[in-house]
This record gives structure tokens, C-alpha cells and sequence, in this order.
DNA sequence: GCATGCATTTCGTAC
DNA sequence: GTACGAAGTGCATGC
């Protein structure tokens, strides 16, 4: 671990903490008054204020202010950036192609420069998404109903992939929609546009949208147009490559 | 301006730091080796490592590796954040309701604690959304066509609101729909739905897309369904409240 | 407070 | 590289 810190740098200090920075591929960290312009996708301007700015080692390039979750400004990763003086003030900027976009921090006073190299081979467990729903529900498909058998996952029509398709305990066409979070009228329309994919199909053919909730307004939909809900929680297990649980050693062999 | 920072502090002066940053309504920065948990709408883990840890005067508590733009944790503004000592660690937890959820980081070693309260007092100037597409077709309708005549903005349908409804030259009603990105396919269903929905009507109806670009297999779904695609870019002028032009001082009257 | 839809969405993944 | 869809999406807006 390395790190560089100067309170109240004078401009040239700033400039080679950043350019140093650089090189090294460390995290930049600037407290500083500033102006940010960005043009790309969209154009912004941002008028003087401070804020921090952070420039890592893959391009990223963030500007915050004091407020909110989101950065004020940003640049994705593999953004070239690059600083230099221009009348007096350090001027940093990031340009990336594809689309091609420019994002210009003007530093007037800078009151905290650094840059620390650290160590972080981790990267993030998580669980509790629409995924996880899908390969439970193939694990152990009667979290739907009893007898209910999936036959094909991310099954291909003319609306688009149907989550789940599957098949009912008396062998009817089932379809599923999953949604990890509370699932509104989109969810029941899109839902509805699978069933209609099989409107010529002889049998009964079952929509079920399978979510923890649903919005009023879905439920009603739903009711409306005869298909179904099962309230169905993702799972949120950590770690469920790591661990052997009875289950998974012995599989379904034993039921 | 207020700065208060330092370099590898002990367990005691990290937590002296951020009550204090937490009591002023500071901006915390932190840099430190670490463990995150949170616990929520999801669930993760993350195992030690350095990371950048920041909070807000607003309850914003976000968490940065080396890389990737997007923080690897966070929590929305308005979280309840507080510090202590356990086990010989800082820990900081950050709780809020609505969704309920935690965010806990564990610190082990830190790096450079540091707090400041700036001024800003700035917000972002952007242009270049959809909405401003929307804008630009009211006051200038012949962006789309000569002749076009919008009559109805965000007009409701069973399914879904219609972008901009309206008249060509010729008095055939004409849907709308917006992107201010290149369009895929799902833009050019959508836009089938909202047509099918004036399938009794006795004209024509026309569906055009308009944005500043097509997915070829969207353009190709478009000629299927004959529907229209029409080039136009988002406008991306900044402050056009502030600054009064001769079009928008004469406005269409003249015309 | 809840529901809806855009976003400089970002990010992963399949093609 | 492009296209497509999920996300702990965040966020404003309308109700």
C-alpha cells in the first residue's frame, strides 16, 4: 500500500501528484473548487463549486458533489485522462471513443491531492436477483406448485425470452416471468405478449408471474386476464458454490 | 472551506474523525482496508481489501474499489449512518427503512481519514434527453416532416403512454415514439403496440421512430411492419432558458 | 407514500 | 464490437 497526500497543494504540486498518479495506476483522490464540463451522449456544464474528483486505475474518472448518491459527472472505464496547466489552472481531461465523449474538470484551489496504490483482489459476493430465482426454480421447481416440471430457460419468441417455460402437474403449457423486486403492469403486459405466442396452441397455456410482489394495478391485470401469480422471494445464500449442503450432495435422487 | 484529515490515524482518531465529519454534516473520505456486508434488497459480501469509503452530508455512504465506475456498495441518501468500535475495529453501519437495509464496513488498517465541508451551491446543467426531443418537436414540428402537426404528448393507451401523437400533411393520425439513444427492436414493438391500438381507425395510422439512430435489426422490423424511422438528434443546448434567442423571443408568430 | 419511465444509465453476456 | 436485458439500478414526476 502507497499513498501520496498534500493539503492545500499549489498548482504545479497538483499536477504532479496527478501525473504521478497516472503513471503508477493508482486512485486519484482531489478535493478541490472546480468547474466540470461534459460533452458526449449528453452536454452538461456545472459552474464553480468544490467537490471531490476520483480517477482510478481503470479510467474511471467521478466527479461528487456534497450531495447525492450519483456522481455529478462521470466517465466510464479505459477513459484516457490527462492534465495540464492551462491559465493558472490545472486542467484535467477524460475523452474515451464510443461513443466519443469529453468530460473537463477546471481546478481553481485544490485542498486535498492524493493518489494511494492499494491492494484488493476481492470482488463481490451477491445474491438476490432474478438469476438466482431462475436457478432455484431448476433446483427445486416445486417453489411453483407441485408437479410442476421447467422444461427451458430463456426460450426464444417473437416478444422476446420467456424466463422459464414449463410444464403444469396435468401437462398444460406453463410460462414464467420472474421479477427479483415487486412487479408492476409491465411485467403482467409482457407476461400476457408470451401467452399470446402460443394463442394457437390446442391446450390450456398458463402465464404465472412469480415475483415476491406485485403492484395493485398488476394483481388486477392479472385477474383480468387470467393468468396467475406465485409470490416467491429470491434466495439470498452467499457462497452457494462454496458450500455442500445435504441437498445439493445428495440431490433429488432421494425424494 | 473546513479540512480536517490524516494519515494512518489509530482506531481511536478514525472514529473521532467521522463522529465528528457525521456531527458537522461533513463530507467523510476514508481510505482504508476493509469488509463489507449489506443486507437488503439483496445481499453481499465482501471479503478485505483497500477501498475508498465515502459519506455524505446527505446520508449517501458509498464504497469504491480501485476500479470499475460504479461503487462495489452504497446506500441511498437519507441512510442513518453511524460509527463504533468493536472488536478492536471500526465499524461503520449505515441503516435505512424503505427498503429496510444495512451496510456494514469493517475497518482494519486506515489508509487517511479525512472530512471537509465545502461550498456548492452549483446544480448540473444538462441537455440532450428525451425530453428535450419532445420539446424541440412542439416548438419546431417540421423537425419530424413538413406538414406535422403534434396534437397530444404522453398520451395514454392500454398500453402505455404514446410518446407524441399527432397529424401528417395529409390529416392521418401519426404516433411518435422517442429515443434519445439509437433505438433496438423493443423500441420499434413498442411502437407496433401503440399503432395496434388505433387498428379500428379508418385511416392510415403511421408509427415512426425517431432518434438519432437504429439497430439494423430494428430498422429491418421497422420495414416488416411498415413503420418509419426518422433521424433526429437530441438538442444539446445548455442554459436555453437563460439566454433568449431571436426564434424564441419572436416565437412562431412571424412564420 | 407508491407507481411509472428515463438515464451521459452501467454492467454483464451472447453473438 | 454490437445488441440485449437486468439492476441492491437511481431519480424525477405524477398521483
Amino acid at each position: 500500500m502507497k499513498l501520496v497526500e498534500e493539503k492545500n497543494p499549489d498548482t504545479q504540486r497538483v499536477l504532479e501528484i496527478i501525473n504521478e498518479g497516472l503513471s503508477k495506476r493508482a486512485v486519484i483522490t482531489i478535493m478541490a473548487s472546480c468547474r466540470v464540463y461534459y460533452d458526449g451522449r449528453a452536454v452538461s456544464r456545472l459552474e464553480l463549486g468544490d467537490r471531490i474528483i476520483m480517477i482510478k486505475s481503470d479510467g474511471s474518472f467521478i466527479i461528487h458533489q456534497d450531495r447525492n448518491l450519483e456522481p455529478v459527472n462521470w466517465q466510464p472505464p479505459k477513459t484516457k485522462v490527462a492534465a495540464d496547466i492551462y491559465q493558472g489552472m490545472v486542467k484535467i481531461k477524460g475523452v474515451r471513443r464510443n461513443p466519443h465523449e469529453k468530460l473537463e474538470v477546471e481546478i481553481l484551489n485544490t485542498h486535498l491531492a492524493s493518489y494511494f496504490i492499494g491492494e484488493d483482489s476481492e470482488s463481490l459476493e451477491l445474491a438476490g436477483y432474478e438469476a438466482d430465482m431462475g436457478d432455484l426454480i431448476f433446483k427445486d421447481p416445486e417453489v411453483i406448485e407441485k408437479g410442476f416440471r421447467p422444461t427451458s430457460r430463456e426460450y426464444h419468441t417473437t416478444q422476446g425470452f420467456i424466463d422459464i417455460l414449463g410444464k403444469d402437474q396435468n401437462g398444460n403449457l406453463t410460462i414464467l416471468e420472474l421479477k427479483s423486486r415487486k412487479a408492476g403492469t409491465n411485467a403482467v403486459k409482457q407476461l400476457r405478449r408470451y401467452v399470446d405466442c402460443f394463442s394457437d396452441h390446442k391446450e390450456e397455456v398458463r402465464g404465472v408471474l412469480v415475483a415476491p410482489s406485485v403492484t395493485d394495478d398488476a394483481r388486477e391485470l392479472l385477474e383480468e386476464q387470467k393468468m396467475e401469480f406465485k409470490a416467491l422471494e429470491p434466495p439470498r445464500e452467499l457462497g452457494k458454490d462454496k458450500v455442500v449442503t445435504l441437498e445439493s450432495f445428495f440431490g433429488r435422487s432421494s425424494s
